[in-house]
Order: C-alpha cells, then sequence, then structure tokens
DNA sequence: CTGAAAGCGCTAACAT
DNA sequence: ATGTTAGCGCTTTCAG
C-alpha cells in the first residue's frame, strides 16, 4: 500500500473513530490477550504483591490480568476466554482445576515446587532450604528454645517450612519439643491465638519462627501486650517479606520470597510457551532479611 | 425439546467434551463479561480492599473483573473488549482516559465525589466530613496542637481530607498552624519523613492525624523510635481503615471507608446499567473506628 | 497494488 | 418440535 494511502486511511479512521472490535479479533484469531490468575485464600499481602507482579509483566506485552477468586475444588469460571492462567497455592493443587483447564485446551503454570501432568511450567522456590536459612540465624544468636506456627496443612508450603524447622533442629542437636509448634492459617487472627498459647508456656520460648508475616505480626502484638520487649525478650520472624514486614514496628526479620518476581516469571512462561515444549521449572532466590525482631536472647 | 432429546444431547457434549467458544459468543453478543478496574498508584492497601469489593461483586454475577496500572494521561490497553469500567483515584480525574473510554462506547463508573461527563455513576463518601468527626474525637479527648499529614495533591480525598481538618480547628475556635500541617504521598516512606519533621517541632505536637493508615503507620515507628509513648505521649489518627490498621501494633484509631463496598456497588452500577439511564450516585457511609493509638493528652 | 470472498463459532429468526 | 440460514467484524487468501 502506498505510504500516501496509508495516511489518507488513517486519517478516516480517526475521523470516522473507528476501532477494530476485539471480540471479532479474537474469534477470528482463536485467542485473546487476557491471562487469568486464580487463587483461594492466600494471605491478603502475599496476593498483592503476586498481583503485581502479574500485572507488571503482561501489561508490559499487552496481556490483560484478571484475577479469579475460586473456591477450592469449584469449577473455574466460564465468563471469559483465557489465553493461560497461573494457580496460586494452595489452589496449585487443586485436580479438579487441572483437569478443567486442560480439558478447556487453557495452558497454565503453577506456583508450585512439585511438577504436575499437563501444565506448561512451574515456578517456585526452595521453602524449606530458606526455613532452615532463618533457623541458623536465630540458633547462632543463641536461641535453643525456639518456637514455630506452622501454616494450613492446605498449603504444600506450610510441611516444607515446617520440615526446614525441623531438619534445622536436628542438624544443631536439639530436640523438637512438639509442644512449641503451633498451627496458624496464615492470617492475622490465627497468629493471635497461637502466640498466646506458645508465650504462656513455661518455660518461655525465647523466638518465635512464624512461618509467615501475617502471623509474626501477630506475634508482635502479642508480645506488646504481655509487656515482652522484642528482641530482647523475645525474638520474632517471619516469612514473605510481604510489605506488611517493613511497616510494622518493630521491623520484621522474614525471608524475602520473590513472590513479585514469581507471578512475573509465570506470566512469562505462558507467554512464552509458543517456543517451549516440555515443562519448564523456574526456581527463584530466596534471601534471608535481618531487620529489627531478631537479637541475642537475654541471659 | 423433548427432556429426552436433550439429555441425549447432553450425554454426546459430554463425551466430545464439546465447550462453547467464548469468542463467538461475545462477537455474536456484542459484549463480553469482563470488567476492568483502573488505577494508577493508589495505597497497596487500599487498591487490595477495592480488588476484593469489586471481584466479589461481578465474580457473583458472572463476571470477570481485570484490574489495570494504567500510567495517568497513559491510553488504556486496547487488549480486551470490556463490558464496562471503574476508575480508581487518582485516574478518576483523567479527562483523556475517559474520553478515550466514551469514545470506545465503555460505559464507566468512577470512585470520586464529582460528577464527570458521561459516566454511568460514581460512588463515593463524603471525605470531608469524615476528617471532621477524627477531629472532634481528638479536640474532645482535650488535644489542641494537632498535626496533619495531608495525602498527594494529584488525589482529590487529599483535598477533601484537609479541608475537613482545617474546617474543624476553625469550628473549635482554634488557629491553623501551617508548620503543623506535612504533605505525604499516601506511602509509608513519605510519612517516615512527615513524623520526623512534625515530631521535631517546638512544642511537639500532642496528636497527629495521618490521612491515610499507611502514612499512620510510619508515624508510629517514628514515635517508638525517638521513645514516645502512644497514646499515652502521642496521640495517632489514620484514615481507611484497611487491613494494616488492626494489624499493627497499638491498632489505629481510624476513619473505616467503605472501600471494598464502594467497589462492589461501582461494579453494580455497571451491570445494572440496562436499568438506568441517567448517572447515579452512590453516597457510602464511613464510620469512625476508635482503637488504641488516640487518648487524652498528659499533663 | 487493490478488491472480493470465505470462514472463524455462535445465536436468533425463520421455515418446515 | 426440529432443521436451516444469515450474519456479528475481522483476517487471510485468492483473483484481478
Amino acid at each position: 500500500m502506498r505510504s500516501e494511502t496509508r495516511i489518507r486511511v488513517m486519517e478516516v479512521v480517526a475521523r470516522l473513530g473507528y476501532r477494530a472490535n476485539q471480540h471479532a479479533r479474537n474469534l477470528r484469531a482463536g485467542q485473546s490477550r487476557l491471562i487469568g490468575v486464580f487463587y483461594s485464600n492466600p494471605s491478603r499481602n502475599y496476593l498483592g504483591e503476586i498481583q503485581i507482579g502479574a500485572l507488571q509483566r503482561g501489561n508490559a506485552e499487552g496481556f490483560s490480568i484478571a484475577f479469579e477468586h475460586l473456591e477450592e475444588g469449584g469449577p473455574p469460571r466460564g465468563g471469559a476466554a483465557l489465553a493461560g492462567a497461573v494457580l496460586i497455592p494452595p489452589l496449585t493443587e487443586d485436580q479438579a482445576l487441572m483437569a478443567s483447564l486442560m480439558e478447556a485446551g487453557t495452558p497454565f503454570v503453577r506456583l508450585s515446587h512439585t511438577l504436575a501432568e499437563g501444565e506448561v511450567g512451574h515456578v517456585t522456590m526452595d521453602d524449606e532450604a530458606a526455613a532452615q536459612e532463618m533457623m541458623r540465624h536465630l540458633i547462632g544468636l543463641g536461641h535453643r528454645r525456639i518456637a514455630f506456627i506452622a501454616g494450613p496443612l492446605s498449603h504444600p508450603q506450610s510441611h516444607l517450612r515446617e520440615a526446614g524447622y525441623r531438619a534445622s533442629l536436628a542438624a544443631a542437636g536439639l530436640s523438637v519439643d512438639e509442644s512449641l509448634i503451633a498451627r496458624g492459617a496464615f492470617d492475622y487472627e490465627s497468629g493471635l491465638s497461637a502466640a498466646t498459647g506458645l508465650l504462656g508456656r513455661n518455660p518461655c520460648p525465647t523466638a518465635i519462627f512464624a512461618s509467615n508475616d501475617d502471623m509474626a505480626a501477630a506475634v508482635l502484638a502479642v508480645a506488646f501486650r504481655s509487656g515482652l520487649r522484642v528482641p530482647q525478650q523475645l525474638s520474632v520472624a517471619g516469612f514473605d517479606d510481604t510489605p506488611l514486614a517493613s511497616v510494622v514496628y518493630p521491623a520484621l526479620t522474614t525471608i524475602s520470597q520473590p513472590s513479585r518476581e514469581m507471578a512475573s516469571v509465570a506470566v512469562g512462561m505462558l507467554l512464552d510457551k509458543r517456543t517451549s515444549e516440555s515443562p519448564e521449572k523456574a526456581i527463584l532466590p530466596y534471601r534471608l532479611v535481618v531487620r529489627e525482631t531478631t537479637a541475642a536472647p537475654e541471659v
């Protein structure tokens, strides 16, 4: 087409306000530019990070991101036709969901350390090693009675982090005191009751390692209320390094989980699907972030 | 169709794994089941609430929600065809965006107190009255030197909340001390420097009213670091009642902004568009939530 | 280089 | 009660 003609066309396009119909394009092309992110009940702060990461990568390549809250076991929404999907824990283990996605021919990526059938790939970090690194930090500081607040059984991460806790104790020649392990639900409220129980023990633990930041923030509140100074009388550690960790006072020592990058890599895998064939696996690095809530125990 | 036939058909559908093509449906129907929520740079915690509200209402009616991060002044993504859009502050004032939406024939609802041309409706709360209620609370407690951390000029809310602060002072017969007004950006970092400046004044204010929770959390941290006990030596008030407010220690006295409901009502307006004709306006109620950070000043 | 036509998969209207 | 057809707006292919 002559450039002169092209210009004339563009003029008319502008004058008439013509806009290509996306629906027709999608139908014709047999694909949309929409990626779904499915989640059920992760910590709010964690989800926020995931969203940012997914949005950044998706938008950069001209894709929109739809976030869908799914009840576990429930069917995915048929509402929109998706170019791909990202599964956030604990939905990463939802077999029915994955079966349904495969049947619809929707490629998906999971934020999980296991490999599932049919996935384009999965992205993860080494939760167990990270938990061990935190424990080394605590033990290195001189702590011996270290309590642990585990996450819900439904989240694969819960098991890995707890395994890291136990392994570290064993490696340091310390015995595991089951009464020092409480189970929470990755939210603030459950952290409150777990911490209350743990701090009521005698002798009291000198450190509490909560397996996510929300629960660690709750430990902080309970400690303050019982007049315990942090970190002098009680060390507190979290996990995830969500924005909450640095906003709380004292700022939390935690494990920086690259949630944002994980989401961004996951979306990237979906976009690059054309290239690759066999499922990919990405293991992203974590980082121990020492802030103000951990110190050597008194006495 | 006979029910017997219907059953036979369903069987075949199941056996062949037939699934209706959404693209074709959308094209045929001339509309999608996707609603866009546009935002630029609100507080993370506030955005989280908005997302929950939008998701709840949308998903309940079988609509998906796409969140789009837009640079201010930038064009909306052409990626997906939307059934409607919700504009989050400060994008509510973006004329170019609205023009572009109107041209594309996409109905939109704004989270703003002003009425804009072409919108289906807007939903809001009375920020100024809410700020006044918080001030009455503080003044009633006996505070006279009350500092204020305002928000960024780009957010309409900033002006309203500040106006409420000033009006309350005047109503109580107190003069406005401009050196007691700092400006932040609705985030934690800016709250840190604003608080540092304010607490360095002599005489020191007995209360600081931050115009959102993130900045109020920063005030808490600065107060702790300078050895000021909250609320005995310094009262702190926030605004929004995001999840952060109750997770921080001490828990924040704040204004409960019904962000979640605002988003849900906004999505509802879009869905009910068929019914209504002239732009609607919804004003949702706020609520003063007194928690642990405010008390009568010492002396 | 420009113009015409077929077809993506669905649904609503019409004919049997 | 069932079967057929036209057309949504785009893109790709083929013909002129």
